[in-house]
This record gives C-alpha cells, sequence and structure tokens, in this order.
RNA sequence: GCCGGAGUGGCGGAAUUGGUAGACGCGCCAGACUCAAAAUCUGGUUCAGGCAACUGAGUGGGGGUUCGAUUCCCUUCUCCGGCACCA
C-alpha cells in the first residue's frame, strides 16, 4: 500500500478494473431480486453541471448499496438529446445540432465515466438516433388510430419580425430576445395529445404512490385540478346565441353583474367589426404572452361589447365584456363575473366601477364586507329569490338542480389539466409522422415507412426550420398521390416519457418494447430534481398507461419510488453562467479526484435540500479520505488477530458495540431514510473512536482489523475508488462491490447502564445513569437525589415525575 | 397571481414517532512538531454573565396547545422551485 493518499493512480487502477471485467453489465435473472435504478437523463448541454453530478451520485449510492445486498442492479445512462439549446449552439458555432450534440454526448460519457458511475454502458441511448425516436413516431400513429390524438388550433408567441414562433424563454419582457420586436399571439394548427382522458386515473394513481414524496402528489393533484360544478348556458339578449360558461360556484349565481369572453372570442371579434375602441382593445390583448404567471400578474384590462346576456333563472340583463384574462382554448373562453364572491372579478368591477352584489352571507349572521375584497367563503344565501336562507352547499345542488330542469345548464366535471400539445416549430426534434395532403387532411405515416427521417448535415439560419425550407424533404408520396411531410416535430417530453421502459430493451429493432420490460418495470427507484414534480413526471405516468393499454407493459405506474434532489446553490443563489457563480465538477475531479467531489456532496446536505457549495468543505473531504487512507495503511500493517480469540475488556467491548451500532445507523440511513450526510458523518464518528485505540494492544489490533473491514464496506457505495483499494489491501481478491453489506450482530450492542437526562420543568438540570432494567421507581429516585435536581426541588411542593423510558426524567414543581 | 417547499451557531447541517438543541464537518482560537512555513496532530469553540461550578437567553417574527415544541395548530415575513414551447 503506497502511504501516500494518490486519488487519480487509486481511480484509474479501479475504473480500469471494474472495465476489464464488465462489472455493471447487467441481464434478466428470474432467480434473483432485480433492482432498478434510474437517475433523470442529462441533456447533453456540453459538459456536466454541480446538479447532474449530485443527481448521478445519489443514484450510484443507491445503485451501489442494493448491490451489496443482493440485488440483480440495473442502472443504465442515456441521452436527452434533442432540444432548443442544439439549435442556438448551431448558429453560433456553425455546426448541425447533430455533430455539436455528438461531440457533448462524447466528452460528458468520459465525465461520468471519470466520476466511477456504475452504469451498463452496454445499454446507452440517445434519443435523437432514428433506431429510438422511430417507435415514438409509431406510438403516436397507434394513438392516432385509437382517437387519442387530434389536431387543433392553439395559440404560440409569434414573433413577426423573424416570421418564427419563439418559446417561453425566448420571450424576454414581451418581446422577441433576438430582435426585440414586440411578440404576438398567433393561433396556428397542432398536435394534442389526448392527457384529459386519463385525468381520473392520473389523480387516482398518485394514492397508490406511497414510494412518492407527498409534496409530489400534492403539486400534480393541483395540477390536474378536478372540480365539480355547473356548465351553464346565457342567452344573447339580441339574437339566438348561447354564451356557455362553467363555474365551481353556483350557489353565487344570483350575483353576477357582468361576464367577460376571451379577445378572440367570436363574439368580441363580431363587435370589433363596428367598434373601433373594441378592435383596438383586442389588438392590444394579442400582445400578451402564452405563459399563466404572465397572464395572472398582468393588470386586468377589459372592455364593454354593448352586448347582453340573459340571466337563466331570473330573466335579467347582464353586459358582456371582453377582457384580457380570459382566454380561448381554456374551458368555454368566458367567464360569469360574480364580483361580491370572487376577488378577481372584485377587482375588475372596481376598476370599471360595475355593480357588486352581494348573495353569500356569513352563517352566524355577520356582513360578508365586500367593500374591500370579495368574500369567497360559503355561507347562506340572501337577495337570491326562492334560494335565500340556503347554506352554499345546499344551494349548490338547488341550483343545479333549477338550471338542468329548465334546460339551462348541466352539472359537469371539469379539469385544470388541459390537453398536451406536442407539435413543436423546430427541426432539433422528432419529426411528426404525417402526410398532410392539399385539402388539408391528414394520414399517418404507415409503419412500414417509418421511422421519418431528421436530416444531420444542415445548416442552420437561425430562423426557419432546416426541414421546413427544404420542399424537396417535405415533398412525398402516398398512395400514388403527391402528399407532403409534415415539419412539426414532438416536444421533447416525449421523448423522456418512456426512455425508462427502452433501457429494458434498447436493442430491440422489431419493436418499440420486448419482454425484457416485465422483469426490469416498474423502475424500483428514481432520482431527478423537483423542478420536473409535474410536467416531466405527470407525462410519463400517462405515456406508462398508454403503453400499458397498448399491451407494452403491464404496470399502472413506470416509478414505484421517487427521490427529488434539490438545487445546488454557490452564495445562496443556482449556480448559472450568468451570475458567474458557477463551479466546474471537471476542475474539482482534476483537483481532488471522484471520490472527493462524490463524498462532499453526498455529506453536505441531504438529497431532498438545497446545497450549498463550499470550497473548504470540499477540502475537508479530502482531508478524510487521506486520513482514511493513512489509517488504513496503519491497520493492515497491524498483526491480523480474530476477533473471536481475544478477551475484551468494558471499554474494548463499548468499542465493539459501537462498530455495530454504526453499522446499523448507516444501514437505516442510506437503505431507509436516504440521509446520506449522516451515514457518513456517523462512519466519521466511528473513526474518530478507532483511531484513539492504541494500536499495540492486542484486544485493539483485532477491533482496527473489524473497524477497518466495516468502514470500507459502509462507505463502498459512496467514495468506491478508495475503498476498494482499501479492501485489495486487506487482502480480498473479489471486488468489493461483491461483497456482502454488512450485518450488525445485536450480541455485540448489549448496554449495561444508560444515562437518563433529569429535568425539572422541563429544563435539563442534571443527568444520571442507571442499569438498562431500572425500574421506574429506581430512576425516579435516583432522578430525586441527583445533585444539581435537588437544588431546584428543595422548598418547592411536588407535582409529578415523568419517565421516558431510555430518554428523560421531568420533574413537574407546582 | 396560483400551487409546492425552506428558514436552527461565523458557515453547511444534526436532532428519525412531541422528549438532553447544535451530532458530523467547515471556519476560527490555542497548543505540539518546525529555523520558519505548509502539512499533520491535540484541545477549545451558540450567545451573554462568571476564575469556575453554574445561571440566563436561544431554532425567521408574533400567538397558542403541552409536564415538555426545531417538531403540532393559527398568523406573519423572507427566500427558493413550478406554472403547460428551457430541460
Amino acid at each position: 500500500m503506497d502511504t501516500r493518499y494518490n486519488p487519480s493512480n487509486i481511480e484509474t487502477a479501479v475504473q480500469q478494473r471494474w472495465q476489464d471485467s464488465n462489472a455493471f453489465a447487467v441481464t434478466e435473472d428470474p432467480r434473483r431480486e432485480k433492482f432498478y435504478c434510474l437517475s433523470m437523463f442529462p441533456y447533453p448541454s456540453g459538459k456536466l453541471h454541480m446538479g447532474h453530478v449530485r443527481n448521478y451520485t445519489i443514484g450510484d449510492v443507491i445503485s451501489r448499496y442494493q448491490r451489496m445486498r443482493g440485488r440483480n442492479v440495473l442502472q443504465p445512462m442515456g441521452w436527452d438529446a434533442f432540444g432548443l439549446p442544439a439549435e442556438n449552439a448551431a448558429i453560433d458555432n456553425k455546426v448541425p445540432p447533430a455533430r455539436w450534440t455528438y461531440a457533448n454526448i462524447d466528452y460528458m460519457r468520459g465525465q461520468l465515466q471519470r466520476l466511477g458511475f456504475a452504469y451498463d454502458w452496454s445499454r446507452e441511448i440517445a434519443t435523437c438516433k432514428p433506431d429510438y425516436y422511430r417507435w415514438e413516431q409509431w406510438f403516436f400513429t397507434r394513438l392516432y388510430e385509437k382517437g387519442l390524438v387530434y389536431k387543433r388550433t392553439a395559440a404560440v408567441n409569434w414573433c413577426p419580425t423573424d416570421e418564427t414562433v419563439l418559446a417561453n424563454e425566448q420571450v424576454i419582457d414581451g418581446c422577441c430576445w433576438r430582435c426585440d420586436t414586440r411578440v404576438v399571439r398567433k393561433e396556428i394548427p397542432q398536435w394534442f395529445i389526448r392527457i384529459t382522458a386519463y385525468a381520473d386515473e392520473l389523480l387516482a394513481g398518485l394514492d397508490n404512490l406511497p414510494g412518492w414524496p407527498e409534496q409530489v402528489k400534492t403539486m400534480q393533484r393541483n395540477w390536474i385540478g378536478r372540480s365539480e360544478g355547473v356548465e351553464v348556458d346565457f342567452e344573447l339578449a339580441a339574437g339566438a346565441e348561447k354564451l356557455a360558461i362553467f363555474t365551481t360556484r353556483p350557489d353565487t349565481i344570483m350575483g353576477v353583474t357582468y361576464m367577460a369572453v376571451a379577445a378572440e372570442h367570436p363574439l368580441a371579434l363580431r363587435a370589433a367589426e363596428n367598434n373601433p375602441a373594441v378592435a383596438a382593445f383586442i389588438e392590444e390583448c394579442r400582445h400578451a404572452g402564452t405563459a399563466e404567471a404572465e397572464l395572472e400578474t398582468m393588470e386586468k384590462k377589459g372592455m364593454p361589447l354593448g352586448l347582453e346576456a340573459v340571466h337563466p333563472l331570473t330573466g335579467g340583463r347582464i353586459p358582456l365584456w371582453v377582457a384580457n384574462f380570459v382566454l380561448m382554448g381554456y374551458g368555454t373562453g368566458a367567464v360569469m363575473a360574480v364580483p361580491a364572491h370572487d376577488q378577481r372579478d372584485h377587482e375588475f368591477a372596481r376598476k370599471y366601477g360595475l355593480p357588486i352584489t352581494p348573495v353569500i352571507f356569513p352563517a352566524d349572521g355577520g356582513d360578508p364586507g365586500i367593500d374591500e375584497a370579495a368574500y369567497v367563503e360559503s355561507g347562506v344565501l340572501k337577495n337570491s329569490g326562492t334560494f335565500d336562507g340556503l347554506p352554499s352547499e345546499q344551494a349548490k345542488g338547488a341550483i343545479a338542480d333549477a338550471l338542468e330542469q329548465s334546460g339551462h345548464g348541466r352539472r359537469q366535471r371539469h379539469y385544470r389539466l388541459r390537453d398536451w400539445g406536442v407539435s413543436r416549430q423546430r427541426y432539433w426534434g422528432a419529426p411528426i409522422p404525417f402526410f398532410n395532403l392539399p385539402d388539408g387532411g391528414v394520414i399517418p405515416v404507415p409503419p412500414e415507412r417509418l421511422p421519418v427521417l431528421l436530416p444531420e448535415e444542415v445548416a442552420m439560419d437561425g430562423v426557419r426550420s432546416p426541414i421546413k425550407q427544404d420542399p424537396v424533404w417535405r415533398k412525398a408520396e402516398h398512395a400514388g398521390r403527391a402528399v407532403e411531410r409534415e415539419t412539426d416535430t414532438f416536444d421533447t417530453f416525449i421523448e423522456s416519457s418512456w426512455y425508462y421502459a427502452r433501457f429494458c430493451c434498447p436493442d430491440q429493432d422489431q419493436g418499440m418494447l420486448d419482454e425484457r420490460v416485465h422483469y426490469w418495470l416498474p423502475v424500483d427507484q428514481y432520482i431527478g430534481g423537483i423542478e420536473h414534480a409535474v410536467l416531466h413526471l405527470l407525462y410519463a405516468r400517462f405515456f406508462h398507461r398508454l403503453m400499458r393499454d397498448l399491451g407494452l407493459v403491464r404496470h399502472d405506474e413506470p416509478f414505484a419510488n421517487l427521490l427529488t434532489q434539490g438545487m445546488v446553490l454557490k452564495d445562496g443563489a443556482k449556480m448559472s453562467k450568468s451570475k458567474g457563480n458557477t463551479v466546474d465538477p471537471q476542475r474539482m475531479i482534476d483537483q481532488y479526484g471522484a471520490d472527493t467531489v462524490r463524498l462532499f456532496i453526498m455529506f453536505a446536505a441531504p438529497p431532498d435540500q438545497s446545497l450549498e457549495w463550499s470550497d473548504s468543505a470540499v477540502e475537508g473531504a479530502f482531508r478524510f479520505l487521506k486520513r482514511l487512507w493513512k489509517f488504513a495503511d496503519q491497520v493492515v500493517a497491524l498483526p491480523r488477530i480474530d476477533l473471536a480469540a481475544c478477551q475484551l475488556d468494558a471499554e474494548q467491548r463499548q468499542v465493539l458495540c459501537r462498530i455495530h451500532e454504526t453499522i446499523v445507523k448507516v444501514n437505516d440511513d442510506i437503505g431507509r431514510r436516504y440521509t446520506f450526510n449522516t451515514a457518513i458523518a456517523a462512519v466519521m464518528e466511528l473513526m474518530n473512536t478507532l483511531q484513539r485505540l492504541d494500536p499495540a494492544n492486542a484486544g485493539n489490533q483485532a477491533l482496527l482489523h473489524a473497524g477497518l473491514d466495516a468502514v470500507a464496506r459502509l462507505l463502498a457505495p459512496i467514495v468506491p475508488h478508495i475503498t476498494q483499494a482499501i479492501w485489495e489491501a486487506l487482502g480480498h481478491t473479489e471486488m468489493l462491490i461483491d461483497a456482502p453489506w454488512p450485518e450488525a450482530n445485536p450480541e455485540f450492542m448489549q448496554r449495561e447502564e444508560i444515562t437518563l437526562a433529569v429535568q425539572v420543568n422541563g429544563k435539563r438540570r442534571d443527568e444520571i445513569r442507571v442499569p438498562v432494567d431500572a425500574t421506574e421507581d429506581a430512576i425516579k429516585e435516583a432522578a430525586m437525589n441527583s445533585e444539581n435536581t435537588r437544588r431546584f426541588v428543595a422548598g418547592r411542593d411536588l407535582r409529578r415525575v415523568i419517565v421516558i423510558p431510555g430518554r428523560l426524567v421531568n420533574i413537574v414543581l407546582a
């Protein structure tokens, strides 16, 4: 053993050994319990950032732990390779997106290997390759046959100067990021997948996911947003038209004082024809973005249309407005407004001097107090004709009945969740496999003509997609007719919605998936950033059900357990190029080695919390490994003494006890709690204990060997290189990854005496040592007689004494 | 704006089911080794008072429940994540 800790030599040699023995390649083995551990695959942006390192270290620690526990562990890795940044890089560097992407993949693969992650590289996937995306093209055409995909118009951000669609992140303060032109909303035809048809199932499924964090399930429930309400038809005062709205508060319907429609609503457009003010307002509305956050925070504006609707129950006239906060395409594009009982309606009514009529009053007979803000709670109805006196909950039913009986409405279930728009007007994505006909019809590309290949050697002009401006690519023939290929590509969330299944059978070229998925799925542990709590994780759950309904997979849910990791911060802020506070993982690996980086990142915080980067704490992690190395070097030089042959004294028995307590603690922290930081702290404590032992004593020599053996195994998942090298120095020939996880022996963990805290009125005043089997009375007596306690108890009335076994005694005084 | 989180020493964090607040590490201080420095090792380190024993205060702020609250409830402030075309 080299007396100096040299991480780069150690790590190179150990990684070579793993590679030579093909240590992480796995195949299905029905006799063994499988464990599928998956970290969210990265977008190949160029090089790894600390968020990746954290994500993949967590996954690797869990994988290596499960392997030592005897499981057949699958840990694959791949590349979420389509996406917008490649197009931007292509323009900046005059390199085709494909070439840029493949170069990034090659570099980042090298970085992952240098970090020593136990991946089965034979299963590597890049989603931009035809052998991957052909299957989602095939799948999409199957969904079309089942009626689960459809085409309709939807709004996009449009730059009139560049004549191109912009992503939300490309819109800065309402303007195009490249040319600063004001962006407008434009309706264009797009493809949708009917996720709403699965809304109920996706909602109910959350109840069967005990291995998911409650916060993520809550976010998904709120996102789906199921609500029960009534769709109500308001007839227009002039003409026979109807205006349908949805409300969850039919009890407030007598308080409707105005209605509002979206700027794109046919009624608004018609009113604009002979009302220039309305036309100007609608034009202004076109400049609002498509992002919900923007729409919700912008100033609410509106304008009367000069039209009136008829209240379905009272027959009263209600003015119709056009408003910028009502959106076409979300629901019916129209809302009823009850300013007394809805805050947004209240603000709007006050701004434009519209009447505010309270119809719900607090049940205790108080005043709803609607001058300053809406009264949004439930209560008792007033000013509501025959419904007066009913509590809100009853009134909802009664009014719904009345509307249904008069033919003016129907009870309805409503979702906040909207169908999944998957069309992107970009080049670097999987082409949507359809032929467009001159008459506007569409034909799915037949399976034998898939994949629809995306050309890779292209020049990007920065505005138009190369396939959109290539007439040769667009031109195709179907059944003897001239047709045109669809030039929109898929949302990249499609690729990431099924990659976890493809990892089970990445080489299958006759189908999307094969029977191997039945062995590996579901994923036992999925690890990724909390920022994916809703979109990616909901789409993947949805896609999994679509695959299930085509008979491709068996379970309902793709991910049995989910771990959402926090951000990596520096100086309290998320690392980003614009803030200039990034730390390059590569520099850290070069300077300290992979083990130090892994150790720091697992020690600095529990995985679900944000992690504050600290150069000096990295230094500390490195120092610990140096100390571990030196300690191991000293221990392997000692005579090997069998613990069973030793007569240990009381102090030595306590050290043995601590070794076994540490095994219990680390096993629980890694295997159940996922608090790797406390697992590492426990091993550090054990090391501190072991290093205080006098190595000249024979009993201590046995303890040091036993202790080092335990430390090497317990730290193996976290710092796999240094522990493997120590393992070899201890004389083992088989690899540490194949050694069994240590087991604690309860025989060594029995204690004779324990320490209890003594409190007086809840304040800690002293401590006592008592035999483990002491009776409650004996404990009380010892507590009352302890020196410091007596000073506080003296001369005061004793109320009671509370004994918490194994913890403390609380003496309560009057 | 809406939804979901997080606030504990100088810093990262620990306290697992309501039971000894500050484990472990960083930093800092002192000491050892050294001509000296680095490295390493040993000890100390929540704040205030005290030579000390010890005492008082203390988990973003305010209030509550309890023998006992970082933990449960109400309220409030600040920061972070998501909001459907960034991934």
